[in-house]
RNA sequence: GCCGCGGUGGUGGAAUCGGUAGACACGAAGGACUUAAAAUCCUUUGGCCAGAGAUGGCUGUGCGGGUUCAAGUCCCGCCCGCGGUACCA
């Protein structure tokens, strides 16, 4: 009977799906557990084998868990709403809804080849109404709440106003709009007038985390910035508490790590310097107040408030020159060009400690977005103060003593301070502590904690995207009636943005409210990604996100697997929506994935053939990899890329690669051992020569033709194969290139354990058998349990080779062993479950319990070692004790051979393991 | 620059608590079966040395030190690679 994988995969995947198996309940007496993966944008280029790789490691812990009693929710869905189908539809017109949901069903087919256990009827779709309803509910109620810094927590707006109305009497004097002004700066979901990320060839403005470099991470065009009037989320109001949570979150330290860095709290103070001839003062921030005495110069950022204030007639000209110099720089010219650049204001602010003027200056190497905006400059103890001081010859003060500021700054924080009037001879982080004590006691300042992490920028001048539940009303924004939900994303006449230059909405027709007009923008790509996973929990539920009692059931996702490119994106989104709505009450948990594990990324691994370009080349000859450096061959070679999938193991498939492409028609090859086929002219190409190929890795992508199908393989080899082999290749968080040849090895493996369910005895197995199916529980417990998937393979393997050396063909072993194999191989597992003659289905087995009576040994060996080196093995009874062990190694006739006489300095015992004696 | 992760045979990688490094697989070499090939099975496979052989010795986890009876694993100092982030005051 031929390990047939096509036929037991078709049949079992029909069943599965005929009897429900994978639908779960959110009413069940077990224990809830949720396994979660990132869900994927499906693009139009389907699925390559990199993808499956975190959905096969959740999949196996998934089905582990079931196995375990517990009720597993494990769902999928799509994150649909992006620019890339809206791009399409404007180059073709194609709605971007129908590539969408074309590219849905492709990824549903290919998924459902792999045999996920995912129950399909929770799937969710960011662009389905009934899913964004959910969406532009949670908007509302960021509208309708500010963030309570006293409690700090988030809570409804009403609680503010009503505040405002018994302690503040200015507030009944305002007007209905001086009201909604004043309220939307306290709303977490707000409209304002931002320094925007705004990328022309997008049409649109990014959020910071969808900009890197100064480039779009998406299409990578240049992006620069302007002051636009958006929406935008007030993440930074939790800051604090996004930060504090990721104590307890089971996380990789590298991505705490990452986030941390993201949100960049920083202790200091905030100090306020008087302008020479005015009265109000103005505020810096500094992580170093212990450099007070030595502050020769303030800096204001070009964007800040306080420019306006302080330019003298006499420099207006020279400011606003520079100002527009500023506007008109990208982002990536300002990162790419450091020179120094900056402008006097002609104003003079007063050190408040030592009462000299001190010039102030604006520089764009001051962010408007960071601390206040204006900054107190030390050039000794900062370098970009002192590369600032040296280009405008301004005075420069060493504070640490034995600091030489001569050529560069000292900007260490370590050293004894001098020129610090009463800081002088403390240390650094004493200095600072006493300043930021006298700052709060004379009111000059306050100690404040800054963090890094801005505010989201919400709204997206797209088509393809949640529409804003918002209408205006004299200008100002409203939303509109929650019964109203969803808003449905209208039609439009074109994607692309209005002739004068409005967001595509301003294509629908009657895209109003009531008769008054509604939002154009639409929501950014987290807007939908950001509460997916308590969607699923109640996916069909019309009255609420999640119901309370299904969420309270369910609570948190227990594992979420994904790439570690969502760091600070997605990661940070979630966690803030979360805590959002747990702080209104809609859920009972305050943060939204418990463990989280990034995989790693599956690179492509690139062929080349090598085409002669040195003297006499037609185009048309292709030299073997391994001539390459020959003297007739170096440099005069140019690799090209050749698509991997006709190429086996390195070795050029010469016919495909003549039908691949017409260009290669009539390629002609001087093979491995350097004949070519003119050589052979009447016998074509012989079939042992060999044209060997040479290899790179690199990014999995069309271009490198480097991609490889789920599908082919699947095809091929089988699902449970490609699950296996996926696992094989290395560690999961491990980034590893995907390499085609060594899948043998484990589709071998598969017909061998298929093998073993030809004829099935019923006899009671031998201990030996026991053994090695006890040793396997107990290694794949573990490594389940421990995510090490990639060792559980070869631990089959060998079980599998024990058993068969046994000859093992009893019920009760090969029963288990389906078990075992069940979340890695759920097909196979199933067909070996049933052929053991059992009716149920295989998920709904229980896990197997090691049972380690089988695994004790009545003997030990014991290599004995002296001074390290192994010199003889003694086999010695497993329940002897340490000084029994050392008192029988002792009186060996090979240790008396190899102690000479001499009596022993020391003996280490290590139970069953080692005997090592130090001479 | 700063932060994080990593470096083990020809290759991917094992070694889970400091305890016989190189599991398992690929590749390679040799052999069996076969008219032949494929498939399958068996043997060998870190390097060096000795031996007809069983076997034995030395060396060996990026480099240099250290702790320890014992180090891929722990400590100190470097080198290299990957990832994140960057005028954040």
């Amino acid at each position: 009977m031929d390990y047939n994988f096509k036929e037991i995969e078709q049949q079992w995947q029909a069943e599965w799906e005929k009897a429900h198996v994978y639908q779960v309940s959110n009413k069940s007496d077990k224990k809830p557990f949720y396994v979660l993966d990132m869900f994927p944008y499906p693009s139009g280029a389907g699925l390559h084998v990199g993808h499956p790789l975190g959905y096969i490691a959740s999949d196996i812990y998934a089905r582990y868990k079931r196995l375990q009693g517990f009720n597993v929710l494990h769902p999928m869905g799509f994150d649909s709403y992006g620019l890339p189908a809206e791009q399409y539809a404007i180059q073709t017109g194609q709605h971007p809804e129908v590539t969408t949901m074309k590219n849905i069903a492709r990824y549903i087919e290919q998924l459902k080849k792999i045999g996920f256990c995912y129950d399909w009827d929770r799937e969710v779709k960011t662009c389905d109404p009934d899913f964004y309803k959910w969406t532009q509910w949670a908007f509302i109620q960021m509208f309708n709440s500010y963030y309570d810094t006293a409690q700090q927590k988030a809570r409804p707006i009403s609680e503010l106003i009503h505040k405002w109305e018994q302690d503040d009497p200015t507030w009944a004097t305002l007007t209905e709009q001086q009201q909604q002004e004043r309220l939307m700066k306290f709303r977490i979901a707000y409209l304002s007038d931002t320094k925007v990320n705004w990328c022309p060839q997008l049409g649109t403005v990014l959020a910071n985390d969808e900009v890197s470099e100064g480039l779009s991470v998406r299409g990578g065009f240049p992006v620069e910035q302007r002051v636009m009037r958006q929406w935008s989320i007030r993440v930074s109001a939790y800051a604090g508490r996004l930060l504090e949570g990721l104590k307890k979150l089971d996380w990789t330290e590298s991505l705490k790590e990452t986030q941390r860095n993201w949100i960049g709290r920083s202790e200091g103070a905030e100090m306020q310097f008087s302008i020479k001839g005015q009265d109000a003062p103005f505020t810096i921030f500094t992580t170093r107040a212990d450099t007070v005495f030595g502050v020769t110069f303030m800096v204001l950022a070009p964007e800040s408030e306080y420019v306006k204030r302080v330019v003298k007639p006499e420099q207006q000209d020279e400011v606003d020159a520079y100002l527009d110099r500023c506007k008109h720089r990208t982002e990536r010219e300002r990162i790419a060009d450091r020179k120094v650049t900056g402008v006097f204001t002609g104003s003079y602010a007063i050190n408040p400690l030592t009462h000299t003027e001190i010039p102030i200056y604006i520089s764009d190497y001051v962010l408007s977005g960071y601390g206040t905006g204006a900054i107190m400059a030390v050039p000794a103890h900062d370098s970009r103060d002192y590369a600032f001081a040296k280009h405008f010859n301004l005075p420069i003060i060493p504070l640490i003593e034995g600091a030489d500021v001569s050529e560069q700054s000292f900007d260490a924080k370590e050293g004894k301070m001098i020129n610090s009037g009463f800081l002088n001879g403390l240390e650094v982080p004493d200095a600072i502590a006493k300043m930021k004590e006298y700052i709060t006691n004379t009111g000059i300042g306050r100690v404040k904690v800054n963090y890094r992490l801005r505010d989201a920028i919400f709204s997206r001048q797209r088509y393809w995207g949640e529409p804003f539940p918002v209408y205006y009303k004299d200008g100002m924004p409203y939303t509109i009636d929650e019964k109203d939900l969803p808003l449905m994303l209208p039609e439009v006449s074109d994607f692309k943005p209005t002739s004068d230059g409005r967001p595509p909405l301003g294509n629908a027709k009657d895209w109003t409210y009531n008769g008054y007009p509604l939002e154009l923008n639409t929501m950014p790509g987290f807007a939908g990604s950001s509460a997916y996973y308590l969607r699923y929990m109640d996916n069909h539920n019309a009255n609420a996100l999640v119901d309370k009692d299904v969420n309270a059931y369910w609570r948190q996702v227990n594992l979420y697997i994904g790439g570690t490119e969502h760091a600070t994106g997605h990661l940070i989104y979630s966690r803030f929506w979360n805590k959002f709505l747990y702080d209104l009450g809609y859920i009972c948990e305050d943060e939204p994935f418990q463990k989280l594990i990034n995989q790693g990324m599956i690179q492509g691994r690139s062929n080349f053939v090598y085409r002669y370009i040195g003297e006499g080349a037609t185009g048309n000859l292709y030299i073997s990899y391994n001539l390459i450096d020959n003297p007739e061959y170096k440099d005069k070679v140019q690799p090209i890329h050749v698509n991997v999938n006709i190429v086996h193991n390195d070795i050029l498939d010469i016919a495909a690669f003549r039908n691949w492409l017409p260009e290669y028609k009539n390629a002609q090859f001087v093979y491995s051992d350097g004949t070519t086929d003119n050589d052979n002219p009447y016998l074509g190409t012989p079939a042992e020569k060999q044209y060997i190929c040479g290899w790179a890795v690199e990014k999995m992508s069309k271009s490198m033709y480097n991609v490889v199908n789920p599908d082919d393989i699947v095809e091929q080899y089988g699902a449970d194969t490609l699950r296996l082999y996926e696992m094989f290749l290395g560690p999961l968080e491990m980034s590893k290139p995907w390499d085609t040849k060594g899948i043998d090895g484990v589709h071998r493996f598969m017909r061998k354990l298929w093998n073993m369910y030809e004829d099935i005895s019923d006899e009671e197995p031998t201990r030996e058998e026991y053994k090695a199916l006890h040793k396997l529980i107990k290694k794949i417990t573990w490594d389940i349990e421990n995510f090490s998937f990639n060792t559980s393979i070869p631990a089959f393997m060998i079980a599998q080779n024990e058993l068969s050396a046994l000859r093992c063909n009893k019920r009760a072993i090969l029963r288990q062993l389906a078990i075992l194999m069940a979340p890695y191989a759920p097909h196979i597992a199933e067909a070996m479950w049933h052929r053991c003659g059992e009716t149920t289905f295989v998920v709904d087995a229980q896990w197997c319990e090691c049972d380690e009576t089988y695994l004790t040994e009545d003997t030990v060996k014991y290599p004995v070692q002296f001074n390290g080196k192994v010199r003889f093995t003694v086999e010695l009874p497993k329940t002897m004790g340490k000084e029994d062990i050392e008192q029988t190694v002792m009186s060996h006739e090979d240790t008396a051979k190899y102690l000479n006489g001499a009596a022993p300095k020391k003996v280490i015992v290590v139970p069953g393991r080692i005997v090592n004696i130090v001479v």
